[in-house]
RNA sequence: GCGCCCAUAGCUCAAUUGGAUAGAGCAUCCGCCUUCUAAGCGGAUGGUUGUGGGUUCGAGUCCCGCUGGGCGCACCA
């Protein structure tokens, strides 16, 4: 079905065409205009008033002259320097309404899915194994779990992708400081297991002799020693047990299936620096990269492994295609990338990366001991995503064929956006970044988000002075919740009541938390998300439970309204209102989508909301002048309940209830 | 030193590829319920969009400078 900025939009361009001539077609900018002036404004005239040489009004007059929009709108008018302003009839609103609600669309409330689905796949959340869960955490998997089903809503394929970290020094050091205070085989909470964490963090930093031995042990887990794989592996389950927890909770769509840690990767990070190295040419700056591209037939031996991969060994220092990069004394520009031993270390150096001693900064992939640092996993991960057939079912999961992902977009915050500008220019110079099914471009997008603040606008923390556990934050939400009460609420029994406590504290707690620019800072602020008041997850809860409850006094069920096919009579303005912003929903959707900003669809939610109630104002339902209207009015209100649980429960990932 | 991000009403936030008089909520003040959930609605007060230039018919938005704040800058992740 066309949408109405499509109709507003062809009709634009051909009477531009008529008017000037083909060769002067543009977009016609039709934008939803501020209602005050009107519902739709198109401002080409100024745009094309060099080209045609008249005035900006005698431009807008022309096109006017040869629009013919007269079943969609009123006589067109011309305001200002030129704006060409649109005011849809009420009989066609109600027609683009009733047929985008129809029967066998009641479920999407007229959002057609994308005429260019794409695989997406979304790197989110990513909890530390042997860490608990904190609000460091809660944007990441909050904005993740939206975009994902933002995207899958829209008809695209979805791979969620949870990076768990897994992998790395800090393993060795917490299995050796278990192994010294004799814990190593006992059984360990989460709790304990962050507790633990810190302490061996903490005895790494100032005993020497702990450090050494800690190396040691990362080296016996990553050469395979049963006994130093079989703790890690508990640290897994048990970590994995808490993170579950929290994801339920949560109401977070991440399962088993999406979850592929850093040490999955393991087997492929020397297969990464040797792609790499085969790929871009060594040397100086001077010289050119071979063009050489990912292939898709590739094969890995390897069996499906979490085990961590051998020690690579030594790199050679003086290999003949291999310039020692830290030999110039003094620093140059790189013009083009080049792969180079640096310090011992395989790097790439990138042009426009240049450190604090004006020295270039490179992407290391491999370390002077042989280990490999997180841009090697992060690339390798990258690589998987894009260019690597799948041949096994474990590789395959979630999708059960090959990804070739047209899109890999990454929720971290904003302080590791270097490192993702980085790795994700690696891949380019590599040429990596097109999809080997499609021969279309891959978008690499690192979707960075701000800090958490409390009321002080200091980094949220606990009291004390630690970072909050997201299981006690949420315990907290849940709570406070119980303290909100409304002056009119449902009485209900305390096992309703508790389901309802649990349903508005989660959704205050990420409401607040998507409702805010992805970008920007927000301050964590209780009495505000749990407010009853204003632009908040309970708001828009009650907003929903008011329409069901309207249903239940009436003794009606939205079925059988739909059922009895109403004609929806838009007579007035709260009515037609109420129409204009329900249409608009599939544009704020995919506006979602295009930015990667969750709070576009929260702001229009309460927007919707605030609608409603100006249209529950004045507009009695239940006592309207007659069964028409009546009938009409419900239908209203079942449209709005639907773009409500849509955006609610299946876009924002926030339940919704009948009662509260 | 180089780079990235941010700065909007007293407070918390919007302003969708540059559009009309910069909008909401809270707070303050004034109205509206013998109740379709007042957890609401209407109205008032509140702004040199940090600052100085520039581009444009038009700038909170784009470009340059400055101030203030946050973050990053190879063998930790």
């Amino acid at each position: 079905m066309k949408t109405i900025d499509e109709i507003l939009k062809d009709q634009f361009s051909e009477a531009i065409g008529k008017a000037f001539g083909a060769e002067y077609i543009t977009d016609p900018m039709i934008k939803a205009a501020d209602p005050k002036h009107a519902d739709y404004q198109s401002n080409v005239a100024m745009s094309l008033t060099k080209k045609v040489g008249q005035s900006p009004r005698k431009v807008a007059e022309q096109i006017v002259a040869q629009l013919t929009l007269d079943d969609v709108c009123e006589p067109p008018t011309i305001a200002g320097p030129g704006f060409i302003n649109l005011r849809l009839k009420k009989e066609f609103l109600a027609k683009a309404l009733s047929d985008a609600f129809g029967d066998a669309v009641s479920s999407r409330a007229g959002v057609d899915e994308s005429e260019h689905p794409q695989t997406v796949l979304i790197d989110y959340s990513g909890p530390n194994v042997a860490k608990q869960m904190h609000v460091g955490h809660l944007r990441s998997t909050i904005i993740g779990d939206t975009l994902a089903r933002v995207f899958e809503f829209l008809g695209h394929t979805v791979i969620r992708q949870n990076h768990i970290g897994d992998f790395g020094t800090q393993f060795g050091m917490l299995i050796h400081y278990l192994r010294t205070a004799g814990l190593a085989d006992q059984p360990l909470t989460i709790e304990d297991l962050d507790r633990y964490y810190k302490e061996a963090t903490a005895k790494f930093k100032i005993d020497p002799a702990f450090a050494e031995q800690a190396r040691k042990t990362v080296v016996e887990l990553q050469s395979g020693a049963t006994e130093a794989v079989t703790i890690w592996n508990r640290m897994r389950v048990e970590t994995h047990k808490h993170y579950t927890e929290v994801y339920k909770l949560l109401n977070v769509t991440l399962t088993d299936a999406h979850e592929r840690g850093e040490s999955f990767f393991g087997p492929r990070l020397p297969r990464i620096v040797e792609r790499v190295k085969s790929t871009l040419e060594f040397g100086g700056e001077g010289t050119t990269i071979s063009a050489h591209s990912g292939t898709s037939d590739d094969t890995f031996d390897e069996p499906y492994d979490h085990s961590p991969p051998q020690k690579n060994g030594d790199l050679p220092e003086t290999q003949d295609n291999v310039r020692r990069a830290d030999e110039a004394s003094e620093p140059k520009e790189i013009t083009k990338p080049f792969a180079a031993i640096s310090g011992g270390a395989f790097c790439v150096f990138l042009p426009g990366y240049v450190g604090k001693d004006k020295r270039p900064v490179p992407v290391m992939l491999q370390k002077r001991d042989g280990g490999f640092p997180y841009s090697a996993t992060d690339l390798a991960a990258l690589y998987f995503r894009v260019q690597e057939n799948k041949t096994t079912p474990a590789e395959q999961l979630p999708l059960n064929k090959d990804w070739h992902a047209d899109r890999v977009i990454y929720l971290t915050d904003a302080r590791q956006s270097q490192h993702f500008a980085m790795v994700f220019d690696v891949f380019r110079a590599a040429q990596w970044d097109h999809n080997p099914a499609t021969e279309g471009p891959v978008s690499l997008e690192h979707a960075p988000f701000g800090s958490i603040l409390g009321e002080d606008g200091r980094p949220f923390k606990t009291r004390s002075g630690d970072t909050v556990k997201l299981k006690d934050l949420l315990a907290e939400a849940i709570e406070r919740a119980g303290n909100v009460k409304a002056e009119r609420g449902a009485e209900l029994p305390a096992e309703k009541r508790a389901i309802v406590n649990r349903t508005v504290g989660i959704g205050a707690v990420k409401y607040a938390d998507l409702r805010n620019d992805r970008i920007t800072d927000y301050i964590f602020a209780w009495d505000r998300m749990l407010s009853l008041e204003g632009n908040t997850g309970p708001y828009l809860q009650m907003a929903y439970t008011r329409i069901q409850s309207i249903y239940r006094r009436g003794g009606i069920t939205p079925g059988q309204v739909r059922a009895s096919k109403p004609k929806l009579q838009l007579d007035h303005p709260e009515e037609q209102a109420l129409a204009k912003k329900l249409l608009v929903f599939g544009s704020v959707v995919e506006s979602v989508a295009r930015d990667l900003k969750p709070h576009y669809l929260c702001t229009y939610l309460y927007e919707l909301a605030g609608a409603f109630s100006r249209f529950f104002e004045n507009c009695s339902v239940l006592k309207a002048p007659s069964e028409d209207v009546k009938m009409s009015r419900l239908l209203l209100c079942d449209m709005v309940a639907t773009v409500l649980r849509i955006g609610l429960h299946d876009l924002l990932g926030i339940e919704v209830l009948d009662e509260m």
